[in-house]
RNA sequence: GCGGGCGUGGCGGAAUGGUAGACGCCGGGGACUUAAAAUCCCCUGAGCUUUGCUCGUGUGGGUUCGAGUCCCACCGCCCGCACCA
């Protein structure tokens, strides 16, 4: 037994046994064990492993070294989200192939991961980018397509013209491209969709079946999907000839309607357009206009009057049709029935152009004329000043004028989603072909089966701008699958969210001939844990849902949850460091800043490296002066609060990064980083190997209250463990060891500290598998059995209860476990502190809680 | 604006309606040492007239023998969505 553990010798030494010893690879027999699917979001490989990533890999490591020690067959396996935008930008910036960048981060990445331990199945690694993984998605993609769930429809993107390429949403910030920083412009192409709105309804009651996941990410599915009901109903123009569809979720507030108001992008808007020139100006202002979260915000509400006018089918009223900036075309019919009386925009929009505001809604019949408070109202009442309807609740009028539409022929009921079919084009290099051929004659052709996969050209060329597919001399020229005749390849690439919605599957099983085989996923599917950031609570997680229930529709799988829990960790922060000084002459100079300039100062942001506690303050180490201490945030490179997970584990071992992981914060909460405590990590790894130690097989006699403390750490540590709550399992850690610190020798002792070293086995394993060795334990530890709990050494035999004055503590008594209630009352009033607190008062009523407490009440 | 979450020591945080602050970090004191590091022990919510008492879980009410926990109202912070008809 050497006096110190030393991780830079043991780590590797028992990652290589692992590797040597196949221990986490998962085998295809089925030999009677339940299974467990662990699963943590796969990374991006975007070059290094941050904190991040080794707070939610450990969070899965240790669960899936649980479930091993706990007699399960686990899968827990490791790939790469290796398609997307950084590979190309960097084969744009440095010149190198988007493929060599890609799979050199790999390399890298996998030397980090595997430097912390992590029990991964590394057999069934797999990168997005192969070959061998895309050509299965080619193939399940041709699947939805032939099933109807895939189509190609003309849509407005965001254009980027300098890079020439589409931009996401997120990619468009204040109106500019991220990267050029050009004006984006909207272009309509022709692009592929995934048809999710067909699963809308599945995708939400499914959220209801997921008891296991945050209620905060099924909130954010369901508002996404965003089912509402109402009523759709047209309203004949009374001044031409044409009727105007609307859609309403408020059709017991129609007797209320005072205008309509369409879109700019509506056809009437367009038709008005067409012969009012300053109708024309005022769409193509609405068009302009901003769609920056803020400026949308901000955005006043703007309107023209069309001078066309519509009948409301129910009071007969004539409306003044409006076109309006904040109607949307893309939702409902792109057409409303304005209500200002009960609808916040609406108020606004009639306030500002005089329209008329009516009440339809009052808190009782009485106040049908009730002036209004400067705002809609919005909430519940009765019905008036409507006619038929008037003296119904918001409810039953709502069902009255929906039957009452339907018989009339004027309307009907109609459900209406948020959600938009999935547009999956991207018109990047970097990505999964989409499978298909244009042909001048045959139109658009899917490529057949057995000539996929179809596979990127290495050769491309990423000097200028625009898509290296679609400029490559040869890569798109094909002869058409159906007519032979010359053809042209689809080169747009599919949106990496594709690939991510179904690598759960493969991991599961990897045929060569097809995507995964069905009998494989049966049996591991859903994943029972999985854990990831909570910033893929929509898209990634929606989309994967979708694509297992598609998946299920067409009868390739069983499954209709991919996921039957999940957990979403917090991030790492950390404190931030500031330091103002003087400029420099290179800034004065490359800034401009003259003698002459008010700049006699600059702050500028420290790493944790460069800066040195000494008591309650902070310096900076270079030059000793006193650095600003800022609050604790997410690390991110530009405020340099970040550590470097490698760094750490030199100096520290792995097992201490993956123990500071666990410790104090609770997992789905943000997880400070300190230098004092990761430090306090590195002192108990050593305190627990000068326990292990102490090990003596040969110790003899009992001690019962340590044996106690013992098993009721397995079962508490084992309970936290399964609810993830591993900041808990860590303190009980912390309490088995100092209790077995103090006790003196005796078997008892001995085996809590064997104990103790199979608690500690998931989370420290490779200080664990360097005991296990040291005190002869059979195997590696990673294959050893959690410790078994003896019950009847879970409950005390002698308790201390608490005495209680008028509810307030006055004494404590230990007492026999399951003393009687009358004896408990006895000894409690015979309490000298009792008798004090009552200072002869009258006991009027003793409550008395057996092995819990006593309240006398005075 | 809508929806959700969270407010407990200097800090991260524990606590089936039943002894608030487990456990860790920081801080203080001591032991060992020529000295330091390492290690070990003790103290560490606030206040007071300190055998003990009072106050204390964002604020104000309420339910209860008893509330950090349940109910009502309010304040503050964080997250998501956002002109979705």
């Amino acid at each position: 037994m050497t006096e110190r553990f030393d991780p830079s010798q043991a780590d590797g030494r028992w990652q290589r046994a692992w590797d040597a010893a196949e221990t986490f690879r998962t085998g295809d027999t089925d030999d009677g064990r339940p299974r467990c699917y662990v699963l943590e979001m796969f990374p991006y490989p975007s070059g290094r492993i941050h904190i991040g990533h080794v707070r939610n890999y450990t969070m899965g490591d240790v669960l899936a070294r649980y479930k091993r020690m706990t007699g399960h067959a686990v899968l827990h396996p490791m790939g790469w989200d290796a398609f997307g935008m950084p590979a190309e930008n960097a084969a744009i910036e440095q010149g190198v192939h988007p493929g060599a960048w890609t799979y050199q981060n790999i390399a890298t990445m996998k030397a980090q991961l595997k430097r912390l331990g992590f029990a991964l199945d590394w057999s069934r690694e797999l990168a997005t980018c192969d070959p061998a993984y895309y050509g299965h998605e080619q193939a399940l993609f041709l699947e939805l397509y032939e099933a109807g769930l895939v189509y190609r429809k003309e849509s407005a993107v965001n254009w980027d013209p300098v890079d020439m390429t589409v931009l996401a949403n997120e990619q468009v910030i204040d109106g500019r491209g991220w990267r050029s920083g050009a004006l984006v412009e909207k272009r309509n192409l022709s692009q592929w969709f995934l048809k999710i709105t067909d699963f809308a309804e599945e995708l939400l009651d499914g959220l209801g079946t997921l008891e296991h996941w945050p209620e905060k990410v099924r909130l954010m599915q369901q508002n996404w999907i965003g089912k509402s009901q109402g009523l759709q109903f047209h309203l004949k123009g009374s001044n031409f000839d044409e009727a105007i569809e609307v859609y309403t979720t408020r059709p017991d507030t129609v007797f209320g309607a005072t205008f309509v108001a369409v879109a700019a992008d509506h056809p009437i808007a367009r038709a008005v357009a067409e012969t009012d020139h300053l109708a024309a100006a005022f769409v193509e202002q609405c068009r302009a206009g901003g769609t920056t979260a803020a400026e949308l915000e901000t955005a006043e509400k703007l309107g023209f009057d069309t001078g066309l006018k519509v009948t409301n089918p129910v009071s007969g009223a004539e409306l003044p049709v409006w076109i309006a900036n904040f109607v949307l075309m893309d939702y409902g019919t792109g057409a409303i029935m304005s209500v200002p009386g009960h609808d916040q925009r609406d108020f606004e929009f009639a306030t500002k152009y005089g329209l008329p505001i009516v009440r339809v809604i009052a808190p009782s019949a009485e106040d049908a004329d009730l002036p209004f408070a400067g705002e809609a109202e919005t909430g519940e009442g009765v019905l008036v000043n409507s006619g038929w309807l008037d003296g119904l609740g918001v409810a039953d009028a709502k069902l009255a004028v929906i039957t009452r539409a339907g018989m009339e022929g004027w309307g009907e009921g109609k459900t209406v989603w948020r959600l938009r079919d999935w547009g999956v084009s991207r018109q990047r290099y970097w990505g999964t072909p989409i499978p298909f051929i244009h042909c001048d004659a045959c139109g658009v052709v899917p490529v057949p089966r057995e000539q996929l996969p179809v596979t990127l050209p290495d050769d491309a060329d990423f000097s200028v701008p625009g898509n290296p597919l679609d400029r490559h001399p040869t890569w798109k020229h094909v002869a058409c699958p159906s007519c032979q005749g010359p053809a042209r390849r689809e080169t747009d690439t599919l949106d990496t969210f594709v690939n991510s919605s179904w690598y759960f599957l493969r991991f599961a099983s990897q045929p060569a001939d097809r995507p995964f085989d069905p009998r494989e996923i049966a049996r591991w599917l859903p994943v029972d844990q999985y854990i990831g950031g909570v910033e893929h609570a929509i898209l990634h997680l929606l989309y994967a849902r979708f694509w297992t229930r598609a998946l299920a529709r067409l009868n390739q799988l069983d499954v209709k949850e991919p996921f039957a829990s999940l957990f979403t960790q917090g991030m790492v922060t950390h404190e931030t460091y500031q330091i103002t000084r003087a400029p420099t002459e290179d800034e004065r100079r490359v800034f401009g800043w003259d003698d002459e300039a008010a700049v006699e100062s600059v702050t500028q942001w420290l790493s944790p490296e460069d800066v040195q506690r000494r008591g309650e303050k902070t310096f900076e180490r270079a030059t000793g002066r006193e650095v600003a201490v800022g609050p604790v945030v997410k690390m991110s490179k530009s405020k340099k609060n970040v550590v470097d997970p490698d760094a750490i584990v030199e100096r520290y071992g792995a097992d201490a990064v993956r123990w500071f992981m666990l410790s104090d914060s609770p997992p789905e909460r943000d997880l400070p980083w300190s230098a004092a405590g990761i430090e306090g990590c590195g002192k108990f790894v050593q305190r627990l190997w000068r326990l292990f130690g102490q090990y003596d097989r040969n110790a003899q006699g009992d001690d019962k209250p340590l044996a106690r403390k013992t098993h009721q750490a397995i079962a508490a540590v084992a309970a936290d463990i399964e609810a993830l709550a591993f900041n808990k399992a860590v303190a009980r850690i912390y309490e088995l060891t100092s209790a077995a610190e103090k006790a003196a020798p005796s078997a008892d002792r001995t085996k809590a500290i064997r104990a103790l070293l199979l608690l500690a086995a998931p989370m420290m394993p490779h200080l664990a598998e360097e005991a296990w060795a040291l005190i002869g334990g059979e195997g590696l530890i990673a294959e050893a059995h959690w410790p078994p709990v003896d019950p009847t050494l879970l409950v005390e035999d002698e308790v201390t209860i608490a005495v209680q004055v008028k509810g307030k503590l006055r004494d404590t008594l230990t007492v026999a476990k399951g003393a009687p209630n009358a004896e408990l009352e006895a000894l409690a009033l015979a309490s000298e502190k009792v008798q004090r607190a009552l200072d002869g008062a009258q006991v009027r009523k003793v409550i008395v809680v057996p092995d819990r407490l006593v309240n006398i009440v005075a």
